[in-house]
DNA sequence: CGCAACATTGAAGCAGATCAAGGCATGTGG
DNA sequence: CCACATGCCTTGATCTGCTTCAATGTTGCG
């Protein structure tokens, strides 16, 4: 499977408009995936972190585009050889398989939080959520690292950039979490898993 | 395959609580798909209509409920049996990763939705979604059945009936649908598509 | 230092939620 | 066959919370 190593800093990968002709593989740095409406709403779908697939040959769908936050690298490889060699080896489709499921579960949760959580909810689950996946299981250590600016955060939640920044000093304020630029210190996991409405992905 | 062929009517199929034990095939009628939260906000995830899996065998997550509108004939595999199956024959994997990325691709796009339409776009989006995913493919066809409910158009577009109900009346009152009780007529489908957001899965 | 980018805070406006009432089918029993 | 009940949908009035608009604060970097 001949994979090439690439280098992206701060760049578009690919637009949803082109079909994916790569299925990338991200190896170091987060990389952030989202749909722009045409009058520049945008909404983001998901921070992709090491190990996970940036885009899968979903057949000719053209799901959403995808941009680096920060430096990245991915493995490259051409969308023809990774069908065939997923044709070839059904450990890897059954990879491919587990990954999607997971995607599809985190996307389903994310319904419900869009549809249905408050801001601080949505926020909190969204602490949570990151906690998990991004900080290396450095477990005891309530302190979390957003890497993403506070727009990423407002269009992933679904809200504007000012009802982030207010939620979070009215967590702040209730001894929920203490701020600190781009770290979040959670002082009190219990309350916040339980006003945080989702579960998170196993 | 042992597959038992069951007969449920208005019933609950099953519950997000318990690890689903078995695999749905539904083979006639629409199910919907949902999570409700302690305190009674119930988000829609989606509606299964017939050729669809109602829930696939995603390791050990507990993903939603589902239920029955009107009658509905699926049919039950184990959860076991299936995945041995599954494990036996790539064509099946193929198949059920086919399924699932559609699944992603739809609530991706329900998130965008959620996260960033408005009212209007919503519903047109929806009746666009229903149009091409129920009804039969009776091209040409501009009336559209809604056997579910205001509710449930309600809580899978994470509004509430009365701004469904209004949004559809104001869409009559500007000529872009008709509405006759469970059915809607589009007057003008290259409007509704342009007014409407998202894109449909291929 | 001084600019640029991002974050926070404040004030005002408005869209959608909530609360409440009325309408319109379908079904049931007298 | 009509009176009434029930379930669902629609419509109206009010209210609230989020967005919008605007200003100020903070951090990092040339």
């Amino acid at each position: 499977m001949s994979a090439e190593r690439h280098c992206v800093a701060n760049d578009m990968i690919f637009l949803e408009s082109e079909h994916a002709l790569s299925v990338y593989l991200l190896t170091t740095g987060i990389v952030r995936r989202h749909k722009t409406l045409r009058d520049g709403r945008r909404q983001i779908l998901g921070f992709a972190v090491p190990g996970d697939f940036i885009v899968l040959p979903q057949s000719d769908r053209k799901p959403f585009s995808a941009d680096a936050i920060g430096n990245v690298t991915v493995n490259k490889i051409s969308r023809a050889s990774f069908l065939t060699f997923m044709r070839l080896s059904p450990a890897l489709l059954r990879l491919v398989l587990e990954f999607t499921s997971r995607e599809l579960y985190i996307a389903q949760n994310q319904v419900v939080l869009l549809g249905r959580a408050t801001p601080t909810e949505r926020l909190l689950s969204f602490l949570l959520m990151w906690r998990d996946r991004f900080t290396q299981s450095e477990t005891g250590s309530t302190e979390i690292i957003l890497p993403m600016k506070r727009s990423d955060i407002a269009d992933y939640l679904g809200m504007t950039v000012e009802t982030v920044s207010r939620t979070l000093t009215k967590l702040q304020r209730d001894k929920l979490i203490v701020l600190n630029r781009d770290r979040v210190t959670l002082l009190d996991s219990a309350q916040v898993a339980m006003l945080a409405t989702t579960q998170r992905p196993s």
